[in-house]
DNA sequence: TATGAATGAGGATTCATTCAT
DNA sequence: AATGAATGAATCCTCATTCAT
């Protein structure tokens, strides 16, 4: 498990940030290296090179988006509650930390290089199949609907809060998103019970 | 209404390609020049700035999303089928052409400029309420469920065509999006009908 | 004799408004041709070259120079009177038209090409050796006093002439020039006539 | 008050022999970090803009003129002998270094900026009215004549030393400068002082 | 650990000029 | 006589990165 030292998570940190306000072709070295308050050569002390930034950003993104997965499959046994779970804590993370999302920075990061694309799916992946792994167990208990297959029902779910999130920001943090987001989970949770409320 | 001479068409669709095959930071006017085949001057003959090409590029981009919508609503009265269509036009275009699309390269060009991402905003909205009002239509006339509100149907069915869209793309397009596109409007019909089938 | 035709008249005097009014950097072939209101390749219709128009302005401040210190030769047998002469026709002209003008543009267009150069010294020359002349003149008739030669007093009068130009021009032209001109005069007038009033 | 780096004095000196050689359309930043022997980029570690060094170039000759102030009065009581040193000074710094003065570069800089214009203009009123200052005081105490008021005086004065330096320059550093400007004052002193050799 | 100074490569843009029409 | 489209060279400036200190 990578380890970062305190500078460097400052300078993820300030990163992220740079990537969010103003998008990555303004995280420059200069600019990260103002928002950290230390000299540009310095940024190189803590990282061998503009890359290796941007793959710990991933790694960062990766690790923080692991603990709340661990979060929601520890919650309890009913897929229905982790569903809701995997929404809450989405959104609870990421109106405490507006920038520090997988579902914020990611995409801005896609593109960059072939190695950083990889990584960046890989940790997009690892939320995807884990829904869907809960939506298939949901199905094997019979709290979840079973005319419809997981996979769809996987992207629905992942669809609806990706947009939520992404609606959020494009309309500057002018919602309550947890407020919409437990909303919209009841709104799936009626699609996706077993046999619904008709 | 923008009309755009030959050569300013041909640089905004070489500017989508450099866009979606290398994200924004490539989109270059060095690139860009060379993937139409003049000279970087060249490029100033048809658009004033760079910003003036990203411009062009929203105004392109929403000039083909109300094309789409158009198409969709003439399709015919329901809502269930014009949601179909929704799904299915999208899906046409991005398959016919993989970066002509709003929900393609818009992104990307978020953050860039203030001017810039409001143009791109007013666009998302553009789609975005007009799927509403088909949901809510569809409500009316008992087609569509309602004991969830518009709101969160639409959001559910625009978050699963742009997941779609966005898991085929980081797939590199090794799946049949117009196959899988069609599944996913079938299961979503199924979650939003009024008295499902249970 | 150089003859202009009617659009090089236009082209030049237009050449001499955007160097008066934003400096020689400003002149470029792009802004003449707005200026004048025809396309860029069309001023090649007329002059050869960037260089050819700078030479034919400089040849058109010729002239007109030229046509100055004609007049003032003919105004009549007085050197005290002919160097009034002096003054105002160059302020009458420079009031007129404020660009067209040897000691407006000149500095300007010095130390551009050695050839340039040349042509506008050899301008400059022309007016400070007939001033030269006439203050001979009158210090042969006994009009000018003697005791300080041609030489230094030419230099006093054309420097006074040039520097209240220039103050003008500084100044953003909010100071009645001939007016001011003519008070000069008198002053100069009273240094340097014989036996002043003392 | 301003501090420049050894860097920055290099680069405003070899600012103004460019500008003095070959004129401002040859001040390139190219141009520049080719005679201060360093790279293009390295110019902006001293400089943020290429507006910035003109302004520094500005700043740099307004202290430079007044450090000639403060040595002319400095120099003792007399009016005339003042004035005198008003041109000895002037004319021993162009001829010890021909590009660092006042007089020599900013009318080039005219017209290109108006934040630069102003201040280039207000440095030149800085030296017109210290020497108004002077004939003033010179008529006050009855060394120079009153029946000319102060205002033309001093434009005689200032026109006749710019016109000198400029003819100096223009006839490529051909005679004498010191010389000549020593006779030139005579001349003046002659037509000045009150109750003058008659 | 940090920095001031430097740089090669490349960014967008403008220049004078040409050519086919 | 005039233009729309094009271009090679040069403009100012920023990028990630290095090196001596």
């Amino acid at each position: 498990m990578t380890r970062f030292s305190d500078r460097q998570k400052e300078i993820i940190n300030e990163s992220l940030n740079l990537i969010a306000n103003s998008g990555i072709q303004n995280l420059t070295i200069k600019n990260l290296s103002k928002a950290v308050n230390i000299s540009e050569p310095a940024i190189y002390r803590h990282f061998t090179d503009k890359m290796d930034i941007l793959m710990s950003i991933v790694t960062y993104l990766t690790m923080s988006e692991k603990w709340i997965l661990k979060k929601v499959l520890a919650s309890g046994p009913s897929a229905l509650d982790q569903i809701k779970g995997f929404f809450i804590e989405h959104f609870r993370q990421i109106v405490a930390d507006r920038n520090s999302t997988v579902l914020r920075c990611s995409e801005a990061l896609l593109q960059h290089d072939p190695r950083l694309s990889q990584k960046i799916i890989a940790m997009m992946h690892l939320s995807r199949d884990a829904l869907n792994n809960i939506v298939e167990q949901g199905q094997q208990t019979g709290e979840i609907r079973t005319d419809i297959s997981a996979k769809q029902l996987t992207i629905i779910i992942m669809g609806a809060l990706r947009f939520l999130i992404t609606s959020w920001q494009q309309s500057a943090y002018d919602f309550d998103l947890e407020a919409e987001g437990e909303k919209q989970v009841k709104a799936i949770r009626k699609m996706i019970i077993n046999g619904g409320n008709r």
